[in-house]
RNA sequence: GGAUUGGUAGUUCAGUUGGUUAGAAUGCCGCCCUGUCACGGCGGAGGUCGCGGGUUCGAGUCCCGUCCAGUCCGCCA
């Protein structure tokens, strides 16, 4: 037996027994003729005491950072207690110990605060994952994997796994491919989701199907998204919207409380995708803050002949704007400022009316950057005594102001931000922007929890580079029921790219929703198509001629004709969730071995090239110059 | 595909306006130390300044290219 306790356990109560030991070595400190050596497993730190008689062996047998070793010896109670250590009470006075196995000098500091940079912990990740910061975000993986197990098994559903080998069907994102050394020039896909398996189980029966599983996409990289990754993934028939929304709510609820202790209460708020986008500039709001977006351009449309009467700056004085330094916002010039603007949008910030200039400036500066990509910011600081003071003080008086503030909601010691331009940019960027604010002003509160439905997303939008509908969710997705007529009617699709504003299709609802925690989609689904016609149809308003349908989803279509139930599903993005729960930006933290922003394994250093003979055997040729093997 | 930040000792970083032998901390090695737990003290070793070109009397520093890493935009049904 290589240990009695692990090095997390032991305690004063033990006092007086015989243990043993093994872990690796953290640090050690020499006395001369004592030394003390931390030994550290996975549950956690013992101190070893290594006396007079046992200290000279040190020489001999000298240790080092992380060697593994194994010690046997009594515990006592310490003569200097740590109580920073849930060990710290006790340590072990070694009788024998064994060197189980050496180990080479880390390369950073195997500790929560590592001197390690990212590229280098990812390198020698096995190293990493020994720190306690890093091993305590995959307990918590643990922990929701096994919440989630707990619950769906509770409700019914069942865990079945499906192929990882499976046939290209690009829509959406790109795959990847495995090539069939048996077929030649045929190659496999990595499923982007189970999403056809999981729907074929439906026709099968199995109700209630559910898969913790890995899912590729070829697509690039963020802080909060790698090539393979794991999703919940769950599916139910005879069921609406109503039933999975209540289902997976349950399923969020359930994990809040048994991985951090929340009890989730209140019921979960549910918004349209039309309300998000008109009040947050975005699919996926943080609501834990309010700061709504307002629409100003009508606050700004008074018509001249009132301008006059508020005794406003005139045409001419307008187009000075520009060398007054309001920048490019102001160049659109005519009346007041934001004429030619396609749309005016406001938040109302709450207590920010004494921003300095430094500040605005630092926030106009924020806007510009290339990532918001916005031309200039409009503030207007409202006093908590009532006086409004604002960038844009030469053109609008004071009672116009005043005006203009108060249709963007705003009270007495706010500061009203304005960002105009055209719609989509600039209602995300006032998005953007809005985030920004909330988190300035530390409304973004890592420990609070809000959970939202988003529903009524579209159906379609527009690809234009693609000159044709996409599915906005996917291709399987059903519309409302009340819009099925309208999309059968304007089928095939035959409008091109100038006309598509105008097309019903822009209309046309999804029975679709995600669930947004804190800002971020942890999860989206729909109620599907099951009769074959509409999903002919549905795949005839994407573009697809009936030939290719029949080519790339035959084998769904057919088995729509043998009994499809109604039914929908949901996915959960794991890993985001458990970053989300662990409070982190970064869902690299809480998987154990991932892939870096180029998709690349440092630690494998993959991808690699294949020799000469594997190329052959899959009759592959290259177009690109080999890498050296 | 694009924007941006970084790359200097094993590691994390500093390095001024282009100017003598490129520094600090930590780690590592050696010696001393019986109560430390970020132990302490003394000493030592350790550098292709990512790589390639250019400007210059002179480049870690300026310019061009390139590679690597981080963040973001595009992309991600």
């Amino acid at each position: 037996m290589y240990r009695t306790h692990t090095c997390g356990e032991l305690r004063s109560a033990q006092t007086g027994q015989t243990v043993t030991l093994a872990g690796w070595v953290q640090t050690i400190r020499k006395f001369g003729s004592i030394s003390f050596v931390d030994l550290r497993d996975r549950y956690g730190i013992t101190q070893l005491l290594f006396g007079e008689a046992l200290n000279k062996e040190l020489d001999v047998q000298p240790l080092g950072r992380e060697y593994v070793i194994q010690v046997k010896g009594e515990v006592a109670e310490r003569a200097s207690k740590n109580p920073q250590l849930p060990t710290g009470d006790i340590e072990i006075n070694v009788r024998t110990f064994t060197i189980l196995n050496k180990a080479a000098t880390p390369p950073f500091t195997i500790q929560d605060e590592t001197d390690g940079g990212d590229d280098l912990r990812m390198k020698y990740r096995f190293l990493d994952l020994r720190r306690p910061a890093v091993k305590k975000n995959l307990e918590l993986r643990y922990a929701v994997n096994r919440a989630t197990r707990a619950y769906l098994h509770e409700n019914g559903f069942m865990d079945l796994e499906t192929p990882f080998l499976i046939k290209s069907t690009p829509e959406g994102a790109r795959d990847f491919v495995v090539p069939s050394r048996m077929n030649p020039g045929q190659f496999y896909a990595l499923p982007q989701s189970p999403q056809t398996f999981k729907q074929l189980l439906m026709v099968s029966g199995y109700d209630r199907y559910y898969q913790i599983v890995r899912c590729f996409r070829d697509e690039d990289l963020r802080a909060d998204r790698q090539p393979e990754f794991t999703q919940i993934d769950c599916e139910m028939s005879f069921v609406e919207q109503e039933d999975i929304l209540v289902m997976f709510e349950g399923l969020i609820k359930y994990i809040f409380l048994k991985v951090k202790g929340i009890e989730y209460t209140e019921k979960v708020q549910r918004m349209s995708w039309e309300a998000a986008m008109w009040q947050y500039g975005n699919d996926k709001p943080d609501i834990r803050f309010e700061m709504r977006l307002l629409n100003l351009k009508t606050a700004f449309m008074l018509s001249p002949v009132v301008a006059e009467q508020l005794g406003e700056t005139s045409r001419g004085n307008a187009r000075e704007g520009k060398a007054a330094g309001n920048g490019a916002l102001i160049a659109g010039g005519g009346f007041g400022v934001f004429d030619n603007a396609e749309t005016v949008l406001a938040i109302a910030v709450t207590g920010c009316s004494e921003y300095t200039r430094k500040q605005t400036d630092e926030l106009t500066e924020w806007v510009k950057r290339p990532q918001i990509g916005m031309q200039g910011l409009v503030y207007i600081k409202y006093h908590a005594d009532g006086s409004l003071k604002s960038s844009i003080d030469k053109f609008f008086a004071e009672e116009r102001l005043k005006a203009i503030a108060e249709a963007a909601g705003a009270k007495p010691g706010d500061l009203i931000l304005i960002l105009a331009g055209r719609e989509e940019k600039t209602r995300k960027a006032m998005s953007e922007l809005r985030l920004e604010m909330g988190r300035r002003l530390g409304l973004r509160r890592e420990n609070e929890f809000r959970l939202l439905w988003v529903v009524d997303f579209p159906l379609f939008e527009y690809a234009e580079q693609e000159n044709r509908w996409v599915a906005r969710h996917h291709p399987f997705t059903s519309p409302k029921p009340s819009d099925i007529d309208v999309m059968i009617r304007n089928n095939p699709v035959i409008e091109h790219a100038e006309k598509y504003l105008e097309h019903p299709y822009n209309h046309i609802k999804a029975n679709a929703y995600d669930m947004v925690l804190n800002g971020n989609e942890i999860g989206g689904g729909s109620i599907r198509i099951y009769q074959r016609e509409l999903q002919e149809k549905m795949f005839a308003a994407l573009g697809m001629s009936p030939e290719e349908a029949q080519y790339k989803f035959g084998f769904l279509l057919g088995a729509f004709e043998y009994g499809a139930p109604p039914h929908g599903g949901i996915a959960f993005g794991f890993d985001r969730l458990c970053a989300i729960l662990g409070g982190s930006e970064s869902i690299r933290d809480f998987i154990a071995f991932p892939k870096n922003n180029s998709g690349r394994d440092v630690m494998l250093d993959a991808p690699s090239a294949i020799d000469e003979q594997q190329l052959n055997e899959l009759s592959i040729q290259l177009n690109v110059k080999r890498d050296s093997l």
